[in-house]
DNA sequence: GTTATAACGGTACAAGCGACTTGTAAAAGC
DNA sequence: GCTTTTACAAGTCGCTTGTACCGTTATAAC
């Protein structure tokens, strides 16, 4: 046999020149000519590594997720030894706003995503089964400040926290659409923070473009 | 000179033939013969009405847009006499939601559009002016409702309405992607107004899924 | 009645698409 | 050292796309 050659490695380069083009032109407008030509290979080459092209999308949906995901994760380990649930809530939340280019090109690779998957089955429970574990995850936060004593008890609930990740997609995509700038959609999330547990927020939005940029690279 | 036709109907009529389409598998699926099979006339008189594709794109979105807007106020006028705030900005939220084929079919279309509008500074500028008068629509709403004496003062802001927009697009968002059902989304946003406004508005959420449906027809 | 012109239907075309097939080089297994 | 199998490049296939360009009909104006 010939030399070995790590697919998952060559698929996720592949992948990542998919979304390079569909967050400029959408998935339609990457054809599989387009996409070998940004990854620098051959036609042919990408065909061997994606049978078609619905493989190849579905690959680049699960891994942008994945990433995604990890930068998350990334981004709470960064805080504090023992952060508060607020805090926590701050870094899950200001994550999925586009405010540098990474979080940007995601969204827009997910923008591409969402309108196909709108109309398409498999690749909508593919784009969005995360929903439920991060509504779980900040209800976990909230139940955690409910017991800390920094929430009232009533607001401890899945439907506060479906709130919260329905407001913050909507003001993702105001971003995306120029209706306002990244930093303003972040001072509504912690202005609706701030709501949430209280007036004492206030004087950290201050520090709050600061604490974002330097975690992002 | 031959029998003068109306240019404006048959545009509207093109309109919502990419419509149905546009709803179902996206712009990009929406081919010229596609569209003008399902208006039942030829391709050449579709080409008679629009001269290329973005004419008519852009047609059908500033089209789509009107009739929203047109829904919106209808919804409102269908009020009583002297409706509270609340009362207005619960008609004008909740038609934001897909809770009928109609308001349905349009966020599938304004998704597709979405996509597209990202990466088209012309698209973008024709989606998305009207989030500007909206939100200070809302915002009217907030500050007569403070004047009553419904609303703490320190709520009635532009902010505040920002986020209410943000919440229901969000929640909207999820209801397209099958995470909720629309009448869970309706009943978060009513629970957002009750947030706002105290609990008593808690009893009127069980006439609420009655009061949408026969406004839509 | 003639003519000019809007309102079409039909077709042609170049470009691009995803999928498939073929050809070739090279390295691992026996 | 021969075979087998992987890793590619290149070409081809049938099809769809947006657009352009006919030809024909029918009516309003003169």
């Amino acid at each position: 046999m010939p030399k070995k050659v790590d697919h998952e490695a060559r698929r996720r380069e592949i992948s990542e020149a998919l979304w390079r083009i569909a967050s400029t032109r959408g998935l339609d407008g990457a054809s599989l000519r387009d996409v070998a030509a940004e990854a620098g290979i051959s036609l042919g080459r990408l065909q061997h590594y994606f049978r078609t092209k619905d493989e190849m999308l579905v690959f680049a949906l699960r891994y942008i997720n994945r990433l995604a995901a990890d930068r998350i994760r990334a981004r709470i380990e960064a805080l504090d030894e023992e952060p508060t649930p607020r805090e926590v809530l701050r870094a899950c939340l200001s994550s999925m706003l586009p405010l540098d280019d990474q979080s940007r090109i995601g969204l827009l690779v997910g923008a591409a995503y969402y309108a196909r998957a709108v109309h398409d089955e498999a690749l909508r429970a593919e784009a969005e089964n995360g929903i439920p574990q991060l509504r779980a995850f900040l209800t976990g936060q909230l139940r955690l400040a409910a017991e800390r004593g920094e929430l009232p008890p009533e607001r401890a609930t899945e439907d506060e926290a479906m709130l919260l990740i329905s407001a913050v997609d909507g003001l993702a995509t105001y971003v995306l659409l120029g209706v306002h700038a990244p930093e303003a959609a972040l001072r509504l999330v912690d202005l609706q923070l701030a709501k949430l547990f209280g007036a004492d927020g206030v004087d950290a939005v201050g520090e709050v473009a600061g604490a974002v940029a330097p975690g992002v690279g």
